[in-house]
DNA sequence: ACCTGAACACCGTTCAAGT
DNA sequence: ACCTGAACACCGTTCAAGT
């Protein structure tokens, strides 16, 4: 790569980066090429889709999430590891809004993927949440982000902000939590019908 | 109102109906008044604002979800009678995507209010489902049609459908009922924390 | 009183022409 | 090899001019 590609190509992350937090993730892709002193062109030809370059600009945010994600599996219990972690990703998600559908939609970016990062971070919370915890065996890592950024874009729609979001993830998370295991004490099988 | 208008009027709203139905709600407004065979002008004197537009258009559906409601309220149990709207709800916004985003945003259209409309259907039966069903109460119709939305604004992002929704909804549903309550048999206070 | 449609400032995207 | 930026077809929205 030529050495004022490289330059473009990073201020252009730079310039994204601001832009794109103070206008939100449909911020216009001319107006981040103006910006950073570009042509539109020399835009598209670093990020030839805008969720490329949502990608690239929230890269890090998602590595520090999947760090996260890490931790809390080796130091935290399975059911509370997911509730924390839940929580993160809702923070993240309203704090950077298009983070969610970088999450949710498909592509497979070159470069950095940012939904099979997340994905797999998920999954290592979710399947020992369903192994040794009290958490469903019926929703798959699908199903769960679906309701975390559902959370999340239905949230960010109205005011009332973390605070609010938070409120409706906890109501999500404890329909994730499963009433037919972990009972130890007077407990008793088909009482829910 | 002149009768002209009221023509053009009348126009516009099926030719949105129909464009909407294959477009999604966020078709091109320019698009609309040109199948209609106005100017643009004629659309934005008749509806303002895109809003009003999708209000109108989306006003029977509205309507018909609220005598459902009523129907619901007096022939259903509470909490049950809660779920089965809460479906019908999604249906809705599934198959005319804007739908969530007409119940969810606010401002009180001059003629036919949706938002209003749904608010009232769903208090009485959340109110109903938490006085004498087993429904958390502390979550407020705002949050509920949060929930729900979500659901279906996470949802119609993916494919999967009617049938993946409603999965998510279940789950979602489950956090709703509150597990402190409607105990019967052998079921202790405190056992969840 | 209502309709009209040209006009404005934008948008995303492309591509011949440059260096 | 990479950048450039004019150009294209669109968008939402407005408003003087018509009837």
């Amino acid at each position: 790569m030529r050495v004022d590609a490289r330059r473009n190509r990073e201020h252009l992350l730079t310039t994204a980066r601001a832009v794109i937090a103070e206008q939100g993730p449909e911020a216009s892709l001319n107006e981040i090429a103006r910006q950073a002193g570009v042509g539109p062109g020399t835009l598209y030809r670093h990020f030839p889709t805008r969720q490329a370059l949502l990608a690239a600009v929230f890269q890090d945010r998602v590595e520090t999430l999947c760090a996260r994600a890490d931790d809390l599996l080796t130091h935290t219990s399975p059911d509370e590891a997911l509730d924390l972690w839940s929580r993160d990703v809702l923070a993240h998600a309203l704090t950077d809004g298009g983070m969610s559908t970088s999450m949710t939609r498909d592509p497979a970016e070159p470069g950095f993927d940012c939904h099979a990062a997340m994905r797999s971070a998920a999954t290592g919370l979710l399947s020992r949440a369903q192994r040794e915890g009290r958490t469903r065996r019926d929703v798959d890592v699908e199903d769960f982000f679906q309701l975390v950024t559902g959370v999340a874009l239905a949230a960010s729609e109205l005011p009332g902000g973390l605070e609010r979001a938070d409120h409706l993830l906890a109501v999500t998370l404890a329909g994730l939590r499963d009433r037919d295991r972990g009972g130890t004490a007077g407990w008793r099988s088909g009482a829910d019908g």
